[in-house]
RNA sequence: GGGGUCUUAGCUCAGCUGGGAGAGCAUCUGCCUUACAAGCAGAGGGUCACAGGUUCGAGCCCUGUAGGCCCCACCA
């Protein structure tokens, strides 16, 4: 043996050194390979604004383990990374980091903010990439893309112009968010509802010519009285035939407004009358439009009042409604403020109230793009796991409405449309254009507008393989095979990159979508760092270890679910790996003391060999089966458990006696399946623990390159010993029982006694036999006897009974006769419970008719061991009393 | 208003297609046994929210109730 390893685990620097041999190496490079079948995944990019949080850790854990389990079983696994260039966050961001030197947009032209917001791009971005490092992603970095990089601009670029021309996408002056603070607009997807406490103002609205009569209205925003053009009733309300038609004065502007009927207002609510305000609410918008009502805009883009609102102009939306009810009071219009909650949209990057504005943008058809996106998960092309979020995403799907792509910003793709200066004519086309069609003008001004971010990121699963190039890569590794994110972003990617995969390269652009639930802090509270209570994945990674830390985020977790991260968890994962570390390390002292084989015929294996062997195997099995399913958390528990205990404390203890031994000639069988085991074991973990797993195996067999490169265990039909198996946990309870007994009786552990084993069943005997062994390490036995009877058995041994046998262990002095049966009755008692439930089920008519043969079989075997083990307990009891 | 989800040991959570309730942490007892005290051995602790139903059999399936969380939604 060349290496060694260090005597204590230590995960620092050695997780940095290997993430730089595996680069070195390219692992993580994938080819175009027709030998072998490819397996894809592109990552959820990242924002270049952000910092890595416990978030991207979990999601990028799950992408991981993937990955490298296909790449193990042989494909040609590729994960896609990239970043996104996150518009409005990365706006906002370099607008604030100007402001703080003194710059403000408003005084820079485009081109200089762009250079500005490069820079921080390029300062900025691979931060984040840096990080994804730490913590063990083995993506493709060489082919690393940016949302915003010359192929992924071809692409969008591409779409748009498609689109465009199939009349999906058009221009047009309707009512979208907007946002005062960030100064664009934002998709309804971008808008956050949060109830908020506000009140119900009743205002009179004067009926013109009819002195002192009034309609009442209500309203939660009074201050768009100022843009008033009507106010309607329902049709059908009585109450109110007679003023439909009639002129009423609005208040505080000397306009007058029509009364109109439109079934929208529901008659059951506030006063039956509602203001009408076309240019700042989208159901006042869509009644202006059936009425033709005029659209009065009264809002500067920073919500302060305009020119329309008279002595209110310039003031701030909230300062105007204070100034208005004031002087709607004053005027004795006012006639009553009713406390209200209702619910107020807000732009989800700033908590700002959005302001539902008319203006002219841009929007993307939905109807037709959203057929093919629900039929997909309908046919199963497309699925989520777990199933249920395909509701989510099928009912917002059949609720969709026009997707507003155009914002008021200057980060982003610049919308490929130009308008002629002569006449206005929008031409959209791939380059700047040079004649007009219309009017044959040769002047153009390009649209100021960006998309939104989530149009290039909609592309990313094809953008990024080339597309609309046909190249190796999209022939090859497209559609790609799973989508890992969160289910906070299903609505803005997940959908979206579904009917644009579906419109442009005609498939779904994943199969299955792997959604993950939020990472929150120990007392539940979503993790945040504004509130001071995010924890930074790279602290627990430094400090614990990224193996820790992905293990953390692995376990005691199911799909979909919330999770809560607390240090007690990563201790444990900790701790885990320090298990494994140092089992290695017994191991590989143990191999260097002599020679092992390097193959073995398994008739040489003893029984515990055999039995390790099975289980590892049926192991591999259970886990592959697992991560087939995306049960990631599942089968990383089945690795620990196996490792902890049935590997470590059960049979490495099992093995010492044999290893220690100069004379044993099963020595090398020992040596053999140790080493067999721990590489099987280790492969097995490697997706979840690919460092320490690294470092181990690659001392443990110096000929080999990287355990990430080697195969990954598959089930064998040689290595399943079903009755090793049966035999090994016979002596687990024996050694347990006697452990048991001897714990009972406050047993010194170091109090050697001896250990009778009694069964009238000679193949049960066997069996004990070839385990006796074991009970000397394991449950503290110096002689062990194996017989037929109780000869030389005297009558002050503390006895159990397990199904095959009766135990006696010849304890002397230390036996006390009450203690003795009373741990006797108390196990009659339990038996007598045990015998009750089997015999119930088994007399039961309906159990034995209609349940399967194999359940009525094993119920049957169990009253038999049932009444033997009381049997043998009454015996003891008649006995000692 | 619609939909989803949760309620399992003191705490945080697993429990895959229905077939005798599990883990980690915490608690108690005993051990520094030459891989590991970041450890070993043992123990205590649950009417699986409640009420019905389906079934030979329900933590798991169905219905309802109570409470918590989340998402969607144009009721001014």
């Amino acid at each position: 043996m060349s290496k060694e390893l260090a005597k204590t685990y230590n995960p620092q620097g050695m997780e940095d050194r290997i993430y730089q041999k595996w680069l070195d190496k390219k692992y993580f490079h994938a080819k175009v390979n027709p030998d072998k079948k490819p397996f894809t995944i592109v990552i959820p990019p990242p924002n270049v604004t952000g910092q890595l949080h416990m978030g991207h850790a979990l999601d990028e854990t799950m992408q991981d383990i993937l990955i490298r389990f296909k790449r193990m079983q042989g494909y040609e696994a590729l994960w896609q990374p990239g970043t996104d260039h996150a518009a409005i966050a990365t706006e906002v961001k370099v607008i604030e980091k100007l402001k703080s030197q003194g710059i403000n947009k408003e005084d820079l032209t485009r081109e200089e903010f762009l250079k500005y917001a490069w820079e921080w791009k390029e300062e900025y971005g691979g931060k984040i990439v840096g990080q994804l490092k730490k913590l063990g992603a083995s993506a493709d970095w060489d082919r690393e893309r940016f949302t915003m990089d010359e192929g992924c601009s071809k692409a969008v670029q591409e779409v748009f112009i498609r689109l465009y021309e199939k009349g999906y996408i058009y221009k047009g002056s309707r009512i979208i968010n907007w946002c005062p603070v960030c100064k664009t607009s934002i998709s309804d997807a971008e808008v956050e509802h949060e109830d908020q406490d506000g009140f119900f103002w009743h205002i009179n609205y004067p009926i013109v010519g009819e002195e002192g009569k009034f309609v009442e209205i209500a309203t939660t925003r009074p201050e768009t009285l100022l843009g008033d053009t009507a106010v309607a009733v329902n049709p059908e309300d009585e109450r109110y035939k007679d003023l439909v038609g009639k002129m009423l004065e609005l208040p505080l502007t000397g306009r007058q407004i029509p009364v109109i009927a439109d079934a929208y207002v529901d008659k059951e609510f506030g006063t039956g009358c509602v203001k009408i305000t076309p240019a700042h609410d989208p159901n006042d918008f869509e009644v202006g439009r059936r009425h033709n009502l005029a659209e009065i805009n009264i809002l500067n883009d920073d919500a302060t009042i305009n020119e329309l609102g008279g002595k209110y102009a310039g003031m701030d939306r909230y300062e105007a409604r204070k100034a208005m009810v004031e002087d709607l009071k004053a005027l004795g219009l006012l006639v009553k403020v009713v406390p209200h909650s209702h619910s107020v949209g807000t732009h989800d990057r700033c908590h700002t109230t959005v302001e539902p504005m008319i203006k002219p943008q841009w929007f993307v058809s939905m109807e037709e793009m959203a057929k093919p996106a629900i039929a997909a998960l309908q046919d199963h092309s497309l699925e989520f796991v777990p199933d249920r979020f395909g509701k989510t995403y099928l009912h917002w799907l059949e609720n969709i409405r026009d997707w507003c792509i155009s914002r008021q910003l200057w980060w982003g793709h610049r919308i490929p449309a130009y308008y002629c200066d002569k006449c206005g004519e929008t031409v959209v086309s791939k380059e700047f254009p040079k004649i007009c069609p219309k009017c044959g003008g040769t002047h153009f001004t390009q649209d100021e507008d960006t998309l939104d971010t989530w149009f290039s990121s909609a592309l990313w699963p094809f953008s990024t393989l080339g597309w609309p190039e046909k190249t190796p890569e999209m022939e090859y590794f497209y559609p790609t095979d799973v989508l890992v994110t969160g289910y906070d972003i299903i609505f803005f990617w997940v959908i979206r990159m579904v009917f644009s995969a579906l419109e442009q390269t005609g498939t779904v652009p994943f199969h299955h979508v792997l959604i993950h639930g939020l990472v929150r802090d120990a007392l539940g509270r979503k993790m945040s760092k504004s509130l001071g209570y995010g924890i930074d994945p790279l602290e627990i990674s430094d400090q614990y270890g990224a193996d820790a830390l992905r293990l953390t985020l692995m376990t005691g977790n199911a799909p979909g679910n919330d999770m809560r991260f607390y240090m007690e968890r990563v201790e444990a994962s900790r701790n885990f790996a320090n298990k494994v570390w140092n089992a290695s390390r017994f191991i590989m002292m143990n191999l260097e003391k002599a020679e092992v084989p390097e193959t073995i015929s398994l008739d040489e294996l003893t029984g515990a060999d055999r039995w390790i062997l099975s289980r590892v195997n049926t192991l591999a099995k259970d886990v592959t089966e697992n991560l087939d399913k995306y049960e990631l958390g599942i089968a990383v528990q089945k690795v620990y458990d196996f490792i902890w205990e049935e590997f470590c404390d059960w049979y490495i203890e099992m093995v010492k006696p044999r290893l220690y031994s100069e004379t044993d000639n099963t020595k090398a069988a020992a040596l053999w399946t140790l080493k067999t085991v721990l590489t099987n074991a280790l492969k097995l973990l490697h997706p979840y623990m690919p460092f320490i797993t690294e470092e181990i195996f690659c001392t443990l067999h110096p000929e080999e390159e990287s355990i990430m490169i080697s195969d990954w265990p598959v089930f064998k039909e040689e290595w399943q010993f079903a009755q090793e198996e049966e035999e090994v946990e016979t002596i687990k309870e024996a050694v347990r029982q006697i452990r048991n007994v001897r714990t009972g009786m406050s047993v010194p552990p170091g109090r050697k006694a001896h250990v009778y084993v009694v069964s009238e069943n000679e193949a049960l005997r066997t069996i004990f036999e070839h385990g006796k062994v074991y009970f000397a390490t394991l449950a503290s036995a110096n002689e062990v006897y194996i017989q037929a009877d109780k000869s030389g058995i005297g009558e002050d041994a503390v006895s159990a009974v397990i199904p095959e046998a009766v135990l006696y262990i010849p304890l002397e002095e230390l036996v006390d006769v009450e203690k003795e049966i009373a741990r006797l009755k108390a196990e009659e008692k339990r038996l007598t419970a045990e015998l009750a439930r089997s015999n119930g089920m088994l007399s039961n008519e309906k159990f034995i008719s209609r349940a399967p043969q194999a359940k009525i079989d094993e119920e049957r075997a169990k009253l038999e061991k049932y009444q033997q083990m009381m049997e043998q307990v009454r015996v003891r009891l008649a006995a000692l009393q």
